[in-house]
DNA sequence: GCCGTTTTCGGCCCGACTGTTTTCAGTCG
């Protein structure tokens, strides 16, 4: 499959061409085909063959030929002639925050500056002075941006992995497939029944991992590690035995292979799923039981080498299954003891979407594809949130745009009775609390979701007192992103979590989860709102139907953060979610 | 470069914020 280096070529000559001062269509016309590109349900080479290319929204004649001669010769001679005038490094200049084309075409032409580290030795020795634009704010800035850049570089955020452990799983257990034992597994469980389970950070869900675990269950070890040496994707082999390897794929990270005969299947997995903190108190307690050895699980260094499932490894240590994403010893071991583990919710308890986007504002679906979509999920309710008029560039909607867009919804509605169709808005808190619409059209509304897209740069007293101020406001239902952060990305603003989790707990306000690349409220605060007795909301914040995807995530953290159903508003049924709508709180 | 037509050219999401200027350019969402 291509299509990420199909796309990955038309974002790299847009950048090129924004240092170059192009036409600032002609870029945004390679963004929307790398866009268009990475987000293809089939591989582009199908498509291409297929002769099928040209229907592709985003992509026209010019695009399509590069296309064409990317699967053909594996480059893009266009793209190769615009890097020859630039140094390899000047591209990841565009990555620093702070940092856009025209500076970094600057740097270049009047200093030479061609990448991050000539970029930071130039500041380091006050090369930068006297250039027009460079002052010392500006410099600070640059500065903090490095350093930001640095530290999430070495790290794939959640997003990322997910999508790509399941691909190179998946590749796996076809390409050694006569190797791998399936044996006794049960074909309920499609990730186990493959043979080849994710294990490692990613299993936990941990928001960024620093690489990815794989453990097959292997009848002829030395096989499978040939076959996974041997992926397409395997840029390189950093170390290869007969029962392990590790190789480096695209991004750069990481990719570990374990095997394991089937009676210690499950010993593997354990070991390669962590936390290291995790194994350390479960070796702590094997070596204060001696009933281990009798229970049938060996130990050796402090780590199990026998057990064919993981239930076998804790039923040894006399707990029950403790589920991955707790394995952080942050509480686990004990709750276990005592036998009041959660019971987390799982995607299946999973009832529908709050937050979602159409082509109202800056969605890609109609409201009915979106509806369509939704239904096919299985899903008995769908909220259409799109952005309210502060964020004019999405083409945010007022109350008069809203009102209008009632009527759509009821025809959709109309013609599937199936599903619960809220009208919602994603309503704007503007910088001093108040919300970017009138209390009688959100009133009028089934759900207001408020967030925050300005003002990031105020100060943590005020950023809190704008927040709990809108978490206060009688018709908001849910705060969606509350910190704003972006994993990888960019920190959030500065506010007091502690104070928006006390306004929620004492407005039966919800608080999001977004299952993006946001991921925000991250765990520990999602955890934090849940002992609080604060109510939780999983979304994607959909602005297409191939968003609905990424529900996932938020799963995981929200299993991160001990969620049972009971604590996330989505698990709820249509009619108790409308109840809850209309709460006292909500409409004091 | 793409798209859609009031169909082969002209329009393409726009405004706020910041730091730098001395009236604005660059970046970001």
């Amino acid at each position: 499959m291509q299509n990420a280096a199909v796309a990955q070529v038309f974002e790299d000559i847009a950048d090129c061409l924004e240092i170059a001062g192009e036409n600032v269509f002609k870029i945004r016309a390679y963004r929307r085909a790398a866009e268009a590109v990475a987000t293809l349900r089939e591989p582009i080479e199908d498509l291409a063959e297929a002769g099928t290319l040209a229907g592709i929204e985003g992509l026209g004649a010019a695009t399509i030929a590069k296309t064409r001669e990317f699967l053909a010769t594996g480059r893009v001679q266009e793209l190769e002639r615009l890097r020859e005038q630039y140094p390899p490094g000047l591209l990841e200049l565009l990555r620093v925050p702070g940092l856009g084309p025209k500076k970094v075409a600057q740097l270049f032409r009047e200093r030479g500056i061609g990448s991050v580290e000539a970029l930071q030795a130039a500041i380091a020795g006050d090369e930068l002075k006297g250039l027009a634009g460079f002052g010392p704010k500006t410099v600070s800035n640059i500065e903090a941006g490095i350093r930001r850049l640095g530290e999430t570089s070495s790290q794939l955020p959640l997003f990322a992995a997910l999508p790509l452990a399941t691909r190179l799983a998946n590749a796996l257990a076809l390409g050694a497939r006569d190797a791998l034992d399936a044996s006794g597994l049960s074909s309920a469980d499609d990730e186990e029944s493959r043979g080849v389970v994710i294990a490692g950070e990613v299993r936990r869900g941990c928001e960024t991992v620093s690489g990815i675990d794989l453990v097959a269950r292997a009848a002829d070890a030395a096989a499978v590690v040939q076959a996974f040496v041997q992926l397409p994707q395997a840029l390189e082999v950093i170390e290869q035995s007969d029962e392990r390897a590790v190789i480096r794929v695209r991004p750069g990270l990481p990719i570990t292979l374990h095997t394991a005969r089937p009676d210690a299947f499950g010993a593997a997995l354990f070991v390669a799923t962590g936390s290291g903190a995790h194994l350390e108190a479960a070796s702590q307690r094997a070596a204060s039981r001696t009933s281990s050895i009798a229970s049938g699980i060996a130990w050796q260094n402090g780590r199990p080498t026998s057990g064919a499932s993981e239930e076998e490894i804790y039923a040894a240590l006399g707990v029950p299954f403790i589920a991955p994403e707790m394995r952080e010893d942050s509480g686990e071991w004990q709750a276990a003891e005592q036998n009041r583990l959660p019971s987390l919710v799982t995607a299946s308890h999973f009832r529908g979407e709050l937050h979602a986007h159409s082509t109202w504002s800056d969605g890609t679906a109609s409201i009915r594809q979106m509806v369509t979509a939704a239904r096919e999920r299985g899903y008995s309710f769908h909220a259409v949130t799109d952005h309210s008029k502060a964020l004019v560039m999405t083409n945010g909607l007022d109350a008069a745009r809203l009102r209008e867009q009632a009527k759509e919804i009821a025809q959709v509605q109309a013609e599937f009775p199936d599903i619960k169709i809220l009208r919602g808005v994603e309503c704007d808190i503007l910088r001093d609390g108040t919300l970017d619409l009138d209390d009688d059209i959100l009133h009028e509304l089934d759900i207001v979701i408020a967030s925050v897209h300005s003002g990031f740069k105020l100060d943590e007293a005020a950023q809190t007192a704008r927040m709990v101020r809108a978490i206060s406001h009688p018709a908001v239902d849910v705060v969606a992103h509350p910190t704003g952060r972006i994993v990888g990305g960019r920190p959030g603003y500065e506010v007091n979590v502690g104070a928006l989790i006390e306004a929620a707990r004492d407005t039966a306000t919800a608080l999001e989860i977004n299952a993006s690349e946001r991921l925000d409220l991250r765990d520990v605060h999602a955890r934090a709102a849940r002992e609080a007795g604060v109510l939780l909301c999983i979304d994607t914040d959909a602005h297409s139907t191939r968003m609905f995807g990424n529900i996932g995530l938020g799963i995981l953290t929200a299993r991160r953060a001990w969620c049972e159903p009971a604590d996330i508003l989505n698990t709820k049924t249509a009619d108790e979610l409308m109840a809850w709508l209309n709460r006292p709180q909500s409409r004091a």
